[in-house]
RNA sequence: GGCCCCGUAGCUCAAUGGAUAGAGCAACAGCCUUCUAAGCUGCUGGUUGCAGGUUCGAUUCCUGCCGGGGCCGCCA
C-alpha cells in the first residue's frame, strides 16, 4: 500500500504535470506550521523559477487543479507560494481501515526484489567485546531490521577480524609461554588435539600482554609479524591454533551478541577468504591494476581528480602478509560470487572512511563489484563527560559486558524510585531491569545522528521522563493495560472509525506517517529518523491520552474508535521499537 | 603541513534549499477522589562559531577565517 503522503504526492504532481511542470514538483509533506494545514506542497517556487514567471500565478493553477480533488478539505494558498493542504476526516479514516488490516502496516516496499548485505559488529578474534563494540551492534542490528521490513532480502555478517597482526601476537606469546609447544614444532605436522590450549579467560589476558610486549620491544613486534606470514600462509600448527581461537571466541561473542540481541547470517571473517587472496593478487598484477612498490605490492588509487591525497591500497606487505585492506578486497569478491547484492553496507567507525575509499576504488577499478553499489555507513564514538571516547574510572576500556550490567542495575534503581514492578516475583524483575537497561542504551545510541559523537550519560538514558528508551517501553505497557481492561470489560475496537476531535486528527495522521519514516532512516541510513519518529507518536498520543477518557467513555461509537486508535498505536509503537531492537516488557 | 567531519537554546541533541530553526533535560506557573502523573497545558530561553558569496528564499550549497575531533603507505 502507498503511503498518504505519496498519494497526496502523486495527485499533486499530477496537477503539476497538466500545467506542463515536472510531476516531483508535487512532492507534498507533512506541514511546518500545524497551525495552518496539515500537509504543504511548496512546488510552485521551484516551477516559477523554471518557467521565469510569477509563482502566485501558477499556484493559483495548481490550487484550482487540486480543489476539484475530494479527499482534500482544505486547499489554501499561503505566503510567497505555498499550498496548505488539510485532508478530510472520510478520508483519514478510510486510510486507517486499511492500515489496520495491513500486517505490514504500510511499510513501504522499497526494497522489493533487492538484496543488501550489511556488515557489522567489528569484533575481533580473542578479544572481548568493549564499548567501541556498541555502536556498530546496535546501529547495524537495526540498520538489518528495518532494511528487511522495507522488503529488503538482507544478510548479515559479523566479518570478524581474525586474520591479522593480532593473531602472530597471540601466537607469538603462546610460543613464549610454552603453553603448547607441539604446535610449535616444526616437526610435527598433526593431528592436533580436539580441546583448545587456551580458553576465553585466557585469551583476554594473553592478548593485551601480546599487544604490550610487541609495544614495548620490536624484536617482539617482528616475532610477531613473522608468525602473521607464516599463519597466513598456512603453517599447520599455527592454523591449527587460529581455530581453537576462532572457536573459543565465537562462544563468547555470540553470548555478547545475545544479550544485546543483535543476531548475523554469516559467521564469516578475514580469514575466510584465504583461498581467494592469491588468485585474486595473481589476477591484479596481471592486469596491471597492482604494483611492486618498496617490496610491497599496492593498488594505486589515487584519480587525478582527487583534491586529497589518496594513498594506495597495500596488499602484501614488505614481509608477505596481508593486510585487512586485502582481505576485505578479496571478501567483496567472495559476497558478489556468492549472494550477488545490490547493495553491501559497511557499518564500521568513521575513523575507516579513507580504507574503504580505497578498497571500493580498488573494487571498482577491477571490476569485483557486481551490480553492487559499496557503501561506508560509519559512525562517530560515545565518548564520555570529558567529550573524549568512553573509558572506565580507572581510564581502561570498558567491556560491553559491563556496560550492559551498569546499565541493568541503573535499571533496577529506577523501577524501585518509580516503585514499578515491587510486587512482581524478583526474576520478572529482573527480566524487566534488563529489557530496561538494553533500550536506554539502544535508545540513546540510536537517537543520535549516526554520524556524530555522543556523550554517554547513564542516568539520562534510563530515565522514565523524556526521550528515552525506558519512557517508550513505559507508555507501549501502558497502552497495553487499557486494552486489557478494556478486553476484560468486553469492549469492542472499532473497525471504522469516526474522528471528530483535533487529538484524535493528530495521532492517526501521525500513524500514518510511519512508512515515510522508514523509508527516510533507510535512505539515509539514519535510526535517528525512527527515533525521532516514535517520540513524536508517544507525544501525540499523550495529548489524544489526556484529552480523552477512554474505558469511561459512555458513547459505544467513541469508545470503539478510541480504543481502535489505542490498538494501532500500540501496533505501531511496538514495531518501530522492534526495528530499533528494543523489546516491550509484559507489563512494567 | 594536506585532507575529511563537526560547531545550533544554560546542558544533551534534531531539522529532503522553504513560512515563526524544533525536541528532551534544567528553570518558572498551573493540572491527579478518574484508564500506572509515563505525562498534559502555559511560559522562559537563539545574531545557527565569524565574514563574505550564490538564491525570490541558506542551519543546509560555495569561498575564507577561528575553534574542536579525526585521518594521512606496510595496525585493525
Amino acid at each position: 500500500m502507498t503511503s498518504l503522503l505519496d498519494e497526496l504526492s502523486a495527485i499533486a504532481g499530477e496537477a503539476f504535470a497538466a500545467e506542463g511542470y515536472p510531476t516531483g514538483l508535487g512532492t507534498v509533506q507533512p506541514s511546518d506550521r500545524p497551525d495552518l494545514a496539515q500537509f504543504q506542497c511548496n512546488g510552485a517556487l521551484p516551477a516559477a523559477k523554471i518557467a521565469k514567471g510569477n509563482p502566485r500565478a501558477i499556484v493559483d493553477k495548481i490550487a484550482t487543479r487540486l480543489k476539484a480533488n475530494p479527499i482534500f478539505s482544505q486547499v489554501e494558498i499561503a505566503g510567497p507560494g505555498f499550498i496548505n493542504l488539510d485532508v478530510s476526516d472520510e478520508a483519514l479514516a478510510r486510510r486507517m481501515g486499511a492500515l489496520a488490516t495491513d500486517e505490514c502496516l504500510g511499510a513501504p516496499e522499497t526494497g522489493k526484489g533487492k538484496t543488501v548485505l550489511i556488515d557489522f559488529g567489528g569484533a575481533n578474534v580473542a578479544k572481548p567485546m568493549h564499548v567501541g563494540h556498541l555502536r556498530s551492534s546496535v546501529i547495524g542490528d537495526s540498520l538489518q531490521r528495518l532494511f528487511r521490513a522495507d522488503g529488503w532480502h538482507t544478510i548479515s555478517d559479523v566479518h570478524l577480524g581474525d586474520w591479522g597482526l593480532q593473531m602472530g601476537q597471540l601466537i607469538s606469546e603462546i610460543g613464549h609461554r610454552g603453553i603448547a609447544p607441539i604446535y610449535f614444532d616444526p616437526g610435527y605436522t598433526g593431528p592436533y588435539p580436539q580441546e583448545s590450549p587456551v580458553s576465553m579467560e585466557d585469551l583476554e589476558e594473553i592478548y593485551p600482554a601480546a599487544s604490550a610486549a610487541c609495544k614495548a620491544d620490536t624484536a617482539r613486534l617482528q616475532e610477531a609479524r613473522r608468525a602473521t606470514a607464516e599463519l597466513q600462509v598456512g603453517r599447520p600448527g599455527y592454523r591449527a591454533l587460529w581455530e581453537h581461537f576462532f572457536k573459543v571466541s565465537r562462544v563468547g561473542l555470540e553470548r555478547e551478541w545475545d544479550s544485546l540481541g543483535a543476531h548475523f547470517d554469516l559467521w564469516k571473517g578475514e580469514a575466510s577468504v584465504e583461498p581467494l587472496i592469491a588468485p585474486m593478487i595473481e589476477d591484479l598484477k596481471a592486469r596491471g591494476l597492482a604494483v611492486e612498490s618498496e617490496g610491497a605490492v599496492i593498488v594505486p588509487v589515487a584519480e587525478p581528480t582527487d583534491k586529497k591525497e589518496m594513498p594506495p591500497l597495500i596488499l602484501v606487505k614488505s614481509d608477505g602478509a596481508v593486510l585487512y585492506g586485502t582481505t576485505d578486497l578479496a571478501t567483496v569478491i567472495d559476497r558478489v560470487k556468492s549472494h550477488d547484492p545490490d547493495l553491501i553496507l559497511y557499518v564500521v567507525d568513521q575513523r575507516q572512511h579513507t580504507h574503504f575509499e580505497q578498497v571500493f576504488r580498488a573494487a571498482r577499478k577491477a571490476g569485483y563489484c557486481g551490480k553492487a553499489q559499496l557503501e561506508h555507513a560509519g559512525f562517530g564514538t560515545m565518548n564520555g563527560p570529558d567529550g573524549k571516547p568512553f573509558k572506565t574510572r580507572a581510564g581502561g576500556v570498558m567491556k560491553l559486558y559491563d556496560l550492559i550490567a551498569m546499565a541493568t542495575e541503573e535499571a533496577e534503581k529506577r523501577l524501585a524510585e518509580a516503585g514499578l514492578a515491587a510486587e512482581y516475583p524478583e526474576e520478572e524483575r529482573k527480566d524487566i531491569a534488563r529489557k530496561i537497561g538494553i533500550a536506554a542504551l539502544k535508545f540513546a545510541d540510536l537517537s543520535n545522528h549516526r554520524t556524530s559523537d555522543y556523550v554517554f550519560d547513564l542516568a539520562r538514558f534510563t530515565r522514565f521522563e523524556g526521550k528515552t528508551g525506558p519512557y517508550l517501553q513505559y507508555a507501549a505497557v501502558r497502552m497495553q493495560s487499557i486494552l486489557n481492561k478494556a478486553d476484560s470489560a468486553d469492549f469492542t475496537r472499532g473497525e471504522r472509525v469516526v474522528l471528530h476531535t483535533p487529538e484524535e486528527r493528530g495521532l492517526i495522521l501521525q500513524l500514518l506517517a510511519l512508512p515515510n519514516a522508514m523509508a527516510g532512516a533507510e535512505q539515509n541510513r539514519a535510526p535517528n529518523i525512527l527515533c525521532d519518529y516514535v517520540f513524536t507518536l508517544a507525544q501525540i498520543f499523550s495529548r489524544f491520552y489526556t484529552a480523552h477518557h477512554i474505558l469511561s467513555e459512555k458513547d459505544d461509537a467513541l469508545r470503539t474508535t478510541r480504543l481502535a486508535l489505542v490498538g494501532l498505536t500500540l501496533s505501531v509503537l511496538t514495531k518501530v521499537l522492534t526495528l530499533l531492537g528494543i523489546e516491550v516488557p509484559k507489563r512494567m
